[in-house]
RNA sequence: UCCUCGAUAGCUCAACGGUAGAGCAACCGGCUGUUAACCGGUAGGUUGUAGGUUCGAAUCCUACUCGGGGAGCCA
């Protein structure tokens, strides 16, 4: 008979009740009897198990189905019952079960609670947990909900290079790409490594951010964004830093820094709204068992305007504070994480914009304001994340641009069509970068990297 | 990279100078509706690695590896 599937039987209960139906999946839990037990089944098409009923007088292998250890993968022909007396809305009473793949003793998910360092080492086995399986279902529709707002924008979706040449940005530590060998690399008469000599003729790294590219196809089809896989060798130790992440830079031409924060800000909400709407199951996973205070942080947050501070206004706020901070708040300086925290929990308890930054702790490209000392640049703080955005408007005057490139040490040369740019219907524009994976974080509650990505990969770590 | 705490059975932990213990999982048995099932029993450990102190080290000291929390950098 056709197999179906649990999102089926979970979604179009009615269809089924009484049927004979067969399903595929990894047993949860077994828990058999004298003469009848149960298996908790789960195939992974829907966050809920199934509950499967066995009798011994209606099963041939019954000694061996009560012997089915959990992790072990089966197929179950059976007659759908409801059941409203007890927890799950129905049942399976089986008239056959078959062992499809064994699971050893040795089989390390228990029906217990794990914790997420034991689990990390097993990440081949985790989404078979609860917690995993609600992350990555709500990962999975996050990026499809990312997709849908920008693409229902008119956007275009730009593929930005994996491997670059440039690593002039300053956004970070970056990874080598090369062919020569390490042994012995070919050298030049200063008995240097050879770059030209390597695959590509030239020095060349895996790419810490599609920015600048992206603002190449900005100022051709106007609003356009990315959302790809990027790369950071920083040495950084946090719950907040992996070296491989995937990251969202829209950018748009003709927009400024308020257009930026607005398009921002209608992202998250969007993001958010989608995810609850289409996985009620795995978020109310996350509001009862990972952060009690996520449901009423993320209606708020669905529900209110985001706060909008300028940076000179923020280091006001902190020094009139009265609180006692490790680093006094200083113009000048950048924020520290205890002032970030002090400004979203405390001041704003929600997210907020802190815009206008000091020109030297921000970036080249970032267009400077007519006070000559500040930039518009903005950054998304939220409570317990903390930076999920960082974005600005572009510098588009071309003098200011190359002198300010003179000031930081970056070469025209290596930059050249960046800056053509601006030279051939340079117009303003703005855009941002969200870290997928701290939206993600954000989304669920769950408060480190390695947990909502599938494989993590971060300093020192680079298993499955 | 810095500060700090930790690493003992498959998992979560206890023992804190005198030679290793519990709960869960596993295995065996019992139980006519369980759902973190329950009840009884069995088995499971050169205490992260390498040195050192000591009559004696899981316990004290040093280094290293890995992990948690915090910081810096950032997304």
């Amino acid at each position: 008979m056709e197999k179906t599937v649990v999102r089926q039987l979970m979604r179009d209960t009615g269809r089924y009740v009484n049927k004979e139906v067969a399903v595929s999946g990894w047993i949860r839990s077994n828990r058999d009897q004298k003469s009848f037990g149960f298996l908790t089944l789960n195939d992974g098409t829907h966050f809920n198990s199934v509950q499967v009923v066995y009798e011994r007088e209606l099963l041939s292998n019954y000694q061996e189905v009560a012997r089915y250890r959990v992790g072990s993968a089966v197929t179950v022909r059976g007659i759908l019952v409801e059941t409203p007396e007890a927890k799950q809305p129905f049942e399976i009473k089986a008239r056959e079960i078959v062992l499809e793949g064994e699971a050893p003793e040795d089989y390390p998910i228990q029906p217990k609670r794990h914790t997420r360092e034991f689990l990390r080492e097993v990440a081949h086995l985790r989404p078979r947990t609860n917690l995993f399986s609600a992350v990555f279902r709500i990962r999975s529709l996050a990026a499809f909900a990312v997709h849908k707002f920008f693409q229902e924008r008119g956007f275009v979706y730009v593929h930005t290079p994996i491997i670059t040449a440039n690593d002039a940005e300053g956004a970070g530590e970056v990874f080598r790409v090369t062919t020569l060998d390490p042994q012995s690399p070919p050298l030049n008469d200063r008995g240097e490594v050879d770059f030209t000599r390597d695959f590509f003729g030239r020095k060349t790294n895996l790419t810490v951010s599609g920015q600048l590219e992206a603002e190449a196809f900005a100022l051709a089809f106007r609003d356009v964004y990315t959302f790809g896989p990027t790369f950071r060798a920083e040495n950084s130790n946090t719950a907040r830093h992996a070296a491989e992440f995937w990251m969202i830079e829209p950018e748009m031409a003709f927009a400024d820094l308020q257009d930026d924060m607005h398009l921002a800000e209608a992202m998250i909400k969007h993001v958010i709204t989608y995810v609850l709407e289409n996985a009620p199951e795995e978020m109310n996973f996350c509001f009862r068992f990972v952060d009690k205070e996520l449901q009423q942080r993320l209606r708020s947050i669905v529900e209110q305007d985001f706060a909008h501070v300028t940076y000179t206004e923020a280091v006001k706020i902190l020094q009139g504070s009265g609180e006692r901070f490790e680093y006094p708040a200083e113009w000048g300086s950048d924020l520290k994480t205890e002032h970030e925290r002090y400004l979203t929990d405390k001041v704003f308890q929600g997210p907020v914009f802190v815009t206008d930054y000091p020109r030297d702790i921000k970036a080249f490209y970032m267009r400077q304001n007519d006070d000559g000392k500040t930039v518009a640049a903005m950054d998304l703080l939220v409570p317990g994340v903390g930076e999920l955005i960082g974005g600005s408007q572009r510098e588009e005057r071309i003098d200011l641009l190359e002198k300010r490139m003179a000031e930081v040490g970056i070469s025209k040369e290596d930059l050249w069509w960046y800056l053509e740019l601006r030279k051939y219907g340079g117009v303003k524009h703005a855009g941002f970068g969200v870290g997928f994976e701290r939206l993600i974080m954000y989304l669920t509650g769950v408060s480190n990297i390695r947990d909502v990505i599938p494989f993590p990969r971060t300093v020192n770590s680079c298993e499955f």
